[in-house]
DNA sequence: CCGTTCGATATGTCTTGACATATATTTATC
DNA sequence: GATAAATATATGTCAAGACATATCGAACGG
């Protein structure tokens, strides 16, 4: 039932969420989703709605956004330049890393 | 109800499939979206399912993509380049336009 | 052992999404 | 200008499934 995209979707929560150090029940509190649908959604079990993912995803410092599919591999150079994992622990993150290279490299 | 970020992807939707002539049944057909469906979904009568924008997303060749907050102007400013209504009738459409001036413009 | 914290599960409620139909809107003919 | 057909969009009803609340069992520490 879910299209290969969503779980990649997924994925990038649940990678996110991890490395804020956040448990399932705090990412509940901040994002008003019960912890209950986080799990069955982490686990692939249900096809959230959009209001949740645009939810849990801002709660995480994430935004979703139409990209023409075109301009996908640029974007995705620049999401991945980001690393958005790197905050208060590693460092004062650098606003944007000089990787425009426009590479065409997908993600798994 | 509807976080006025949906708003943005669902005005992003429609704006889509109008500049690419397509009438809700033709994206009903492509997408195996309800045309009844896409009507509401296009008023903000219903939090649709995330499959669905994906679906509808897919059709109109556009990607549903989480983005690190603080690389979203970046994303935009590559997305507002190529905008996405240039096709077939205009050009070939060049790959990616010059436009990486990392603008910090924001989207209505 | 008991309390706390983690993710997973069970059941009840509310809304989406599917199907059929109604209401515009457009075009053609008289 | 009125009527009718064709096309586009909106609305009504109902079943499937998302979402809410409460609870469970596992892992860790006091």
């Amino acid at each position: 039932m879910a299209t290969y995209l969503l779980d990649q979707l997924i994925d990038t929560l649940k990678t996110a969420r991890e490395a804020r150090g956040l448990s399932q029940r705090d990412l509940s509190v901040k994002s008003r989703v019960p912890q209950s649908h986080i799990s069955k959604i982490e686990n692939g079990a249900v096809d959230l709605r959009t209001s949740s993912l645009v939810e849990l995803a801002r709660v995480l410092d994430l935004e979703l956004v139409l990209v023409p599919r075109r301009a996908v591999p640029a974007v995705r150079s620049i999401v991945r330049g980001l690393a958005q994992g790197k905050r208060g622990s590693d460092g004062p993150l650098a606003e944007v890393p000089p990787a425009y290279a426009l590479d065409d490299e997908d993600d798994g």
